[in-house]
DNA sequence: CAACTAAGATACGGTGACGTATCTTAAAGA
DNA sequence: TCTTTAAGATACGTCACCGTATCTTAGTTG
């Protein structure tokens, strides 16, 4: 069979190296952002590369190792720094960004992987260790720290629990609603949640 | 094969009617539980409940509905009313409930399916109106609104965004490590993020 | 006790993925 | 150009599960 994922007919040309490497990649995200983790499967992703499975297990030997491989490649570096002056606009903005991942196959794969964390910590641990901490997805976390360091929030109010609160809101929206919240919704969470737990209550007249 | 879950041989007797459903109920969860919601097929469900593929397909004709049909049937109905006069522990409470459900196979066989829920909204939907809601599992939800009630709480306060946190936060944190959060844990849930949402911050010294 | 119902055991062909082996040949390197 | 490497195609036996069919027999009901 020479039906690529586009449905394209077979080229003429043999890919190698990386070409071929990131076309495998490009396979896995789709698979597990269509079909999870768990159905993932080797003939499944050579089959949607257009390659042979011995080209597959050339390189690895089961598929999450493509996927995590593939994650890595194609997660984005988080730009380090939030904009000047505007805590609750860049908040918003790190959650749009989590948020806006739902729409994408990258994105959804990563869904994917977070859904099966917990019935597989392990692939989640090396997720986090090989694919999310070397590109500094933090979100939140990252503008909490940012404002923390100006002084315009009491450090004592960045915990391991409030950095966790703009994450875990939309995770838990994505779960009940299957689909990632809205700016407006997002902005919800920041005005009614996020805010308060860092001592920055919005409804509270002379807060900071 | 005449295996059951517990091992033990083949019975004398054959079981009919409730009592045999009871048993196929109990090893759904537990494959569930086990293997995720993906993982169910009615090959492992029967050899479990040491029965034949024939007598689940005389019932049902998809896993999944197995599976719903045993949470409906296990799932404790929530007990409505909360302690007299304390908010701060009856949130510590119903988080706690919540996150025992980690604990038992019904709590993990739940948690299956919200790992399921961003590739399978139906079924998330489904054990939402047919499982959730008619055993009026809400945990801080039915606090916050009791204590609401009681004019303790500032109503405007309880919004679809604030009456998740509790869930979101349980949730994320036993995504992240692969266990339930301790009562500690969960206190500082509490403190740090649920009752400075509802405009009790613990750390505003007047508050209330 | 006789009749009926449904549980249980077993077998079937079909499918899809497993991991490995083999062979051809395109592409890259010397 | 000649050699080397690895992509690609294909085939293999194995396994798990699918849904259905058939037959026996335990348990219930009249």
């Amino acid at each position: 069979m020479d039906e690529r994922n586009d449905g394209s007919a077979a080229p003429k040309t043999r890919r190698r190296g990386e070409e071929l490497v990131s076309a495998i990649h490009e396979a896995a995200i789709l698979e597990a952002a269509e079909n999870g983790v768990g159905g993932l499967s080797m003939e499944g992703i050579a089959r949607r590369a257009g390659t042979a499975k011995t080209s597959l297990y050339r390189r690895w030997s089961v598929p999450s190792d493509i996927l995590l491989d593939a994650m890595y490649s194609h997660f984005p570096q988080e730009r380090a720094a939030p904009g000047a002056d505007d805590l609750r606009g860049d908040l918003v903005e790190s959650l749009a960004v989590l948020a806006g991942l739902g729409e994408d196959p990258l994105g959804r794969a990563m869904f994917a992987v977070i859904a099966e964390s917990l019935r597989d910590p392990g692939l989640h641990a090396r997720f986090e260790a090989e694919v999310f901490d070397p590109k500094g997805g933090r979100f939140t976390r990252t503008v909490l720290l940012h404002y923390a360091g100006q002084g315009r929030i009491d450090p004592s109010r960045i915990t391991d629990v409030t950095v966790d609160i703009g994450e875990a809101m939309v995770l838990k929206y994505a779960v009940d609603h299957g689909r990632s919240p809205d700016r407006e919704h997002l902005a919800r969470i920041v005005d009614e949640v996020i805010l308060p737990a860092v001592g920055l209550d919005p409804r509270r007249a002379g807060a900071e």
